[in-house]
DNA sequence: GCTCTATATTCCAATCAAGGAATATGATCT
DNA sequence: AGATCATATTCCTTGATTGGAATATAGAGC
């Protein structure tokens, strides 16, 4: 993966945002919505633009669509650099520990199977719903 | 220093190329042109680029332009995080390790009041014009 | 003063990115 | 099949970024 394509998905405040909280685990586009605050459009476009930059991948559950972190034996060396520094740095801004702080409020997640999380009950409802595949 | 502004700083590929070769050390306008092979106002409109956001100062040495990092103790911990993470990347990239390739090869320094370096007489000529100060 | 050299700035065109409104898709449920 | 929910896509407008040509500035040397 070429350097620069890495740095010009991380050069929008958005898209750090949303890779900062996919550092913790995969999340959906409601769960987005509800921590950034941003509208559908918005979040759906910018994982769309990295995702297309193989930056994040997706999976679809049901009505909803996961996105998650490429997983790490899949990442690339600079990918990963990058991450564990995009990770370091975010803990000293406000707006990245905000958003962390929101998520472990409402204790979202969409963890592949993990039948824990998501308990509040939000979207990705538990097993439940998927255990027919 | 905002994080997002950092990462808009790397998102061009002639910016990483200058800072990459600005890891190695100091240096004027006319090496950048010898080394990346780029036209003067590129380079130049690019280093303004990065002056006018920290990212890069400038001092003046005779006619010629010096740039450089900032030094260690001012840079911000995301600006030094992120440059030593450029640094580790870069050296796996082709277009850097070809960009430093050359930059040895011409043994171009701006370094400042190093005897040593721009032995073999480019720009920014060592001590005899510059004694006066 | 004038000239030369190194670098910066202005002006312009072309391309690209961001955001929103409206609409489309795809899956589930009844 | 129709309704509904979550998400994606299209279209459009606005603003930023890039790059080049030409011009300007600042310093050195005569």
């Amino acid at each position: 993966m070429r350097l620069v394509q890495i740095y010009q998905c991380l050069c929008d405040e958005t898209r750090l945002r949303l890779l900062n909280l996919l550092l913790r685990g995969p999340l959906c586009v409601c769960h987005f919505q509800t921590v950034l605050g941003e509208p559908q459009v918005k979040i759906s476009k910018h994982l769309g633009y990295l995702r297309t930059r193989g930056l994040v991948t997706a999976t679809r559950r049901g009505n909803w669509m996961v996105y998650a972190l490429p997983e790490a034996a899949a990442r690339s060396p600079e990918l990963a650099a990058n991450l564990a520094c995009l990770q370091d740095c975010a803990a000293e801004q406000a707006v990245f520990r905000r958003d962390l702080a929101r998520l472990a409020r409402l204790d979202l997640t969409c963890g592949p199977i993990q039948a824990g999380g998501a308990a509040s009950g939000g979207c990705c409802a538990p097993a439940k719903t998927f255990p027919k595949k």
